[in-house]
DNA sequence: CTTGCGTCCTGCTCGC
DNA sequence: TGCGAGCAGGACGCAA
């Protein structure tokens, strides 16, 4: 569930706590849920990439994904998938289930801080890299631009080649980074688009109005924290608070917030899509 | 190369 | 009230 917005609140929540803190261990509860920086499960997990002993210089995001950088130049890639999380816990705590790595920081004389990575479907995972430049692999280096500062000469040339749906065209991350099927939805809507026209149907004004809207809808949803939509949680374990703000996700069979008319529920590459037949026209 | 579909995984909701 | 089926979906691998 955790789209751009609510990664980039847990980022912001997060890297003030363990910035300039020292990676004391790392402990792997279930190995499965380490990749390589290429996304593939490996066998044997090379603790050398993990950055223990060195200091966290920084969370930043790419993305939906997120990427603990550390002094010694290791970087770890955490992508939360659909049920992932992250705890901040301090002192000691019973480990409740589907607790796949624990990370504990601290620096001489401060108390510990476990960050605690939750997901029970396991569809996110954990991605450690020796370096930045080992990060090359589809992982980081193949992402689309942003979205929240998504502009129309970064996707326009993408748009006209391809006959996809403009809603797939919008979750592949190679075209568009960090956009899911929520938010995809709602910039749709908003601009007024029938989520399965071809990508290369769209005009200059569609493409621009798009670009508009999903910037838009980023940077609301960034500054609510998140969709409180299921298990989404912040590392503080606060809710987000943009859940309200949806007019069509998940509101197939209601009235479209702008013309009444009754929201539309299609699939769409295998996902559930929801848009407003009358705003939306094909 | 492009496109679409199956797979992974568990928790929640719904219907009987 | 209890139980099982079905659904939810991000990204990869593979087939057409």
């Amino acid at each position: 569930m955790p789209e751009l917005p609510e990664v980039e609140s847990v980022r912001r929540s997060l890297d003030p706590v363990i910035r300039g803190l020292d990676l004391v261990r790392i402990r792997i509860c279930r190995r499965d849920v380490i990749r390589d920086p290429r996304g593939r499960r490996r066998g044997s997990v090379d603790r050398s990439n993990m950055g223990v002993g060195t200091t966290l210089t920084s969370v930043d995001r790419r993305g939906k994904q997120l990427l603990l950088r550390f002094e010694n130049g290791s970087a770890t890639v955490i992508r939360l998938g659909m049920s992932g999380r992250l705890e901040v816990v301090r002192g000691r705590k019973p480990v409740p289930p589907h607790r796949h790595v624990i990370w504990t920081f601290g620096d001489s004389g401060s108390r510990e801080v476990g960050v605690w990575f939750v997901d029970p479907r396991r569809f996110g995972g954990v991605h450690l890299a020796e370096s930045p430049e080992d990060l090359s692999g589809r992982l980081i280096a193949d992402l689309g631009p942003e979205a929240p500062d998504l502009r129309p000469d970064e996707i326009r040339d993408t748009f006209r080649r391809t006959r996809r749906a403009v809603k797939v065209v919008l979750l592949d991350q190679s075209a568009i980074a960090g956009i899911g099927n929520i938010y995809a939805d709602e910039a749709l809507h908003r601009a007024m688009i029938h989520p399965a026209r071809p990508a290369s149907d769209l005009d200059e004004e569609d493409l621009d109005r798009l670009c508009r809207h999903v910037r838009a809808i980023m940077k609301d949803a960034i500054e609510a924290g998140g969709s409180t939509l299921r298990d989404h949680r912040l590392p503080d374990g606060s809710p987000g608070a943009y859940g309200g703000q949806h007019r069509v996700y998940g509101r197939q069979g209601a009235a479209c917030p702008s013309c009444d008319a009754v929201l539309k529920g299609i699939r769409l590459a295998a996902r559930s899509t929801t848009f407003c037949p009358r705003c939306q026209p094909r």
